[in-house]
DNA sequence: TAGATTGTTAATCGATTAACAATC
DNA sequence: TAGATTGTTAATCGATTAACAATC
């Protein structure tokens, strides 16, 4: 099992076992890579390589077995032992991902909120408790927290990145539109909504004067 | 101004330009390459690269000029006419997603939401009016709407989809976890939240290993 | 066997990085 | 001029694609 898996590669397999966990409950036994591949919208060729990288070996005669791989995938992903995640800043955005999150997969939870307004203290939000910011450093720490997820507005987001390090923590995913400054065992994915759509519109409207050249 | 610019790109120059515009309004000047790389966390060649790949030069002795060349970027990526967007699924994403992007930039905004949830429809959510997703496929024709975000449930994304590309839609924004089935030209923007989630406990767990290695 | 698959290697493509010349 | 920048080209790196041998 290589450590050197490249993250693009690790977010595909992450969506084949969703696809493998969907065929699994149709009472699909077997899928070849080209099926499996048209649904996750890669290349069977690709999809190949995937789950090669991860030492499973399909039939050429049946193809995959859905759920053997699908237990194969989840192995490579997922600690045996669970890892809790909490989410700091409930405002609309932080709100909704809770809803999104809120226990969706056994082995990878949210556990706790977090947030500095008084008035969301103590509160149970889609079956998550908020706490105070104040107590977050003690919480991740007494908790092995190792996963977070950042909501807070822009002008908070590195303070809390910095006392989500301190504590332990090694994975952050941010939605506050700044480069986090962490170290480099610290892995980051960056959600920029406005980004997003930035890039959106621009593809949709260079596709408008393709079509007008 | 070529047609061909990458995506990564765009993604850069949107955020070179967020970050031009804060230190416009610090009145600061001008910005070496290595200042504003710094704050992106990109190199400083990378940035040069993009930043001439746009047309814009800069001046070895002073850097760029901060203002003009946030107006450059803003000329390559926004529609001088203006960009109205819409929504379709207010639920908790939806409606924070409409919390998010209202009002925020005048060049491109969410104009209109819907959803088939009656209880919902002719309410005002964060400034935006929500209308019945039966009359989707007539606004977005009648308004020219160019780009759309998808917040419905995963069994409904499809279908919404097919209405936005029948009505002339060229770029979407998707929460819901499938891959839409689209022409080619049309432009599909995914966020796959539990995708993000699960690679930040993956590296956060890789992290792990390797200390303990 | 024949056929369609899978595992594996070689070729291609693109983005990134590094190095250097041009400029104020 | 000297120095630190910018624009530009060449080298590197990695992922993807294409081609092929191995397998049931």
């Amino acid at each position: 099992m290589p450590l050197n898996t490249s993250e693009k590669t690790v977010g595909r397999l992450s969506l084949y076992r969703r696809l493998l966990q969907e065929l699994s409950t149709a009472s699909v036994s077997y899928v070849y890579s080209h099926q499996l591949a048209t649904k996750a919208g890669v290349t069977a060729a690709k999809l190949r390589r995937d789950i090669m990288a991860i030492g499973y070996t399909g039939s050429p005669s049946k193809g995959y077995d859905v759920v053997k791989l699908a237990e194969s995938i989840a192995h490579f992903l997922e600690d045996p032992e669970g890892q809790p995640a909490v989410i700091i800043g409930v405002g609309n955005l932080g709100r909704a991902i809770m809803s999104y999150f809120g226990g969706r997969r056994p082995k990878l939870q949210l556990v706790a909120a977090f947030d500095s307004d008084e008035k969301k203290v103590n509160r149970v939000i889609h079956n998550i408790r908020c706490f105070s910011a104040d107590s977050l450093e003690e919480y991740i720490v007494q908790n092995s927290i190792k996963v977070a997820v950042i909501t807070v507005p822009v002008t908070q987001a590195q303070n809390v990145a910095d006392i989500l390090v301190r504590s332990g923590v090694k994975g952050i995913m941010n939605f506050a539109p700044i480069h986090l400054r962490v170290p480099s065992d610290v892995f980051i994915e960056d959600i920029d909504l406005a980004i997003s759509l930035e890039k959106v519109a621009y593809f949709a409207r260079q596709n408008k004067q393709k079509k007008e050249a």
